[in-house]
RNA sequence: GCGGGCGUAGCUCAUCUGGUAGAGCGCCACCUUGCCAUGGUGGAGGUAGCGAGUUCGAGCCUCGUCGCCCGCUCCA
């Protein structure tokens, strides 16, 4: 199956239906592009989480690990620059309705007629409306000229800190976790005695009002990032930028991405961001096409410069080697949780046909064991064999989340477990508990999701079975 | 924000030109010595998104409202 057959609907169907994910306030008739993780869903996610978390911090021996706060002060994100830069002024053509942003819509016919003495950059928005109306314009879409005022929106969510909203402090939710590493630099690096190059990672919730968010889990206003931002000497930055774009590559096919979905792109000097020096994007051939799935870029100082000018706080490092102080470099891998869990889904998604002629189709979820919800089931093969198979889940409760079925044919929770990527599940049988004639052999039988080969082996060494086939 | 589409059981859908809602799947219980959906019996579950209007009567017509989906603008 490739990935143009693995439909968006059915990907949101079987999360919908098995409990992956569901649309958020539901019972409220939605809330647009919000979305709840459910139990097999939050499984899935704690899972990816944990296997970023192991090889980027746990066995890294550069790496630290923070987790900042979402609320921070607000001049934060004024030596950011996302209080500019995340306004955008909007425009739209009353014919043709269709949206524009003012700046670029003055950029592109200045550049058209050749008038490059006019610093677009540093018009307001009335300014921009007037020029736009003085030279009448055109839209790009029909034509003519008829615009609406600039509105603006800004991508940050905005609330207030302290009880009543006219007389407390406006703060930011945060956009990127990247800046709550940015300020806490020279507490990890004095905290940790760490000297370059180091790196300190951070997953956590960042939140942007976009406009036009979609494609289920993709773009979403409230969303989880992994992010690494990696300190190291000037000079040095475009060396650890390679490093760091193989190192995430190998994650990614280590967890089961296939080459052939996965594609690195670098900006070429006209797309790189006004900070950046070198970016990589990762993308991945999602059922609507390719998408950002982690982002690798150069930050050079920018960052660490901007704070140090804004907050009249020494932000630079002492080089003992060098004898000198300076402002590390900083490579920033960033991934967005939420789409690392939907390219995941749509890897692991798989139909196989059972019967033709009967139209007989399942659906398996091919997970990688390290990712899926449910390392294993105990399936009794009947009810009365519940308290032997009770006891076989509880032992293996202990590492791992074990599922227990007991409802239906053994056909049916098979197919169940399937659907929801179950890597292994162990049946307990009438041998395994012996009866009358029969003493009991206790042993179960370990079906491989992908092999569907079957092992027999005594409970006793069941743990340590699983143990070796789950390890990442 | 604009344009288009949609809203009937958990899911997929039916309900002929308006006459007080059905199926399949799923789910649950019991029976079945039973290893890869589709044995048997029984059962739960819908004031048709919400509100108003027209009508003797509305899931079906009209208006409003809420919400969702697709497209566009945007994604330092």
């Amino acid at each position: 199956m490739n990935n143009q057959q693995k439909t968006m609907e059915k990907i949101v169907a079987l999360c919908k239906g098995r409990g992956f994910v569901f649309p958020g306030s539901e019972i409220y008739g939605g809330l647009a592009n919000s979305w709840d993780y459910g139990p097999l869903g939050v499984e899935m996610k704690n899972n990816v989480k944990r296997a970023w978390w192991k090889k980027f911090v746990q066995e890294n021996p550069n790496n630290v690990g923070l987790d900042s706060a979402i609320l921070m002060n607000s001049e934060t994100w004024v030596a950011s620059g996302h209080v500019a830069t995340f306004n955008d002024p909007l425009i739209d053509c009353r014919n043709c309705k269709m949206r524009h942003r003012a700046d670029k819509l003055v950029e592109g016919y200045n550049n058209a007629q050749g008038i490059t003495d006019v610093n677009v950059e540093a018009m307001s928005g009335e300014e921009l409306v007037a020029y736009i109306r003085e030279k009448q314009i055109p839209c790009p879409g029909c034509g003519k000229s008829d615009f609406t005022d600039i509105r603006k929106f800004n991508l940050m969510y905005k609330t207030h800190q302290g009880v009543t909203e006219d007389s407390s402090t406006e703060v930011y939710l945060r956009p990127e976790t990247a800046q709550g590493i940015f300020v806490n630099f020279p507490n990890i690096q004095r905290t940790t005695r760490r000297r370059l190059p180091f790196g300190v990672c951070q997953i956590g919730k960042s939140f942007r009002n976009e406009i036009t968010p979609g494609n289920f889990i993709f773009r979403i206003r409230e969303f989880e990032q992994m992010e690494l931002e990696f300190f190291c000497k000037p000079g040095t930055d475009l060396e650890w930028f390679q490093y760091w774009r193989s190192f995430c590559r190998d994650w990614l096919t280590g967890l089961g991405v296939q080459e052939k979905n996965l594609r690195l792109r670098d900006h070429d000097k006209d797309e790189l961001c006004f900070y950046s020096k070198a970016t990589t994007d990762f993308e991945y051939l999602f059922p609507f096409g390719w998408g950002e799935l982690w982002g690798v870029a150069d930050r050079t100082d920018y960052d660490l410069t901007q704070h140090q000018e804004h907050s009249g706080q020494d932000l630079t490092y002492f080089d003992q080697e060098a004898n000198t102080h300076y402002i590390p470099y900083v490579i920033e891998p960033s991934l967005g949780a939420d789409r690392m869990m939907l390219a995941l889904l749509v890897e692991a998604y798989d139909e196989e046909v059972v019967d033709e002629a009967k139209n007989d189709t399942r659906v398996v979820m091919r997970f990688h064991p390290a990712v899926a919800p449910y390392k294993a089931a105990v399936l009794p093969l009947s009810k009365k064999l519940g308290d032997k198979a009770r006891e076989v889940q509880q032992l293996l409760a202990r590492d791992w989340m074990v599922d227990y079925d007991d409802a239906g044919s053994i056909g049916k929770r098979y197919r169940r477990e399937d659907e929801i990527g179950t890597p292994y599940c162990i049946t307990v049988d009438f041998q395994t508990v012996g009866d009358d004639k029969t003493p009991a052999d206790n042993c179960v039988t370990v079906r491989d999701r992908d092999s569907m080969e079957q092992v027999r082996l005594p409970i006793d060494q069941l743990h340590e079975y699983l143990a070796e086939k789950l390890a990442y």
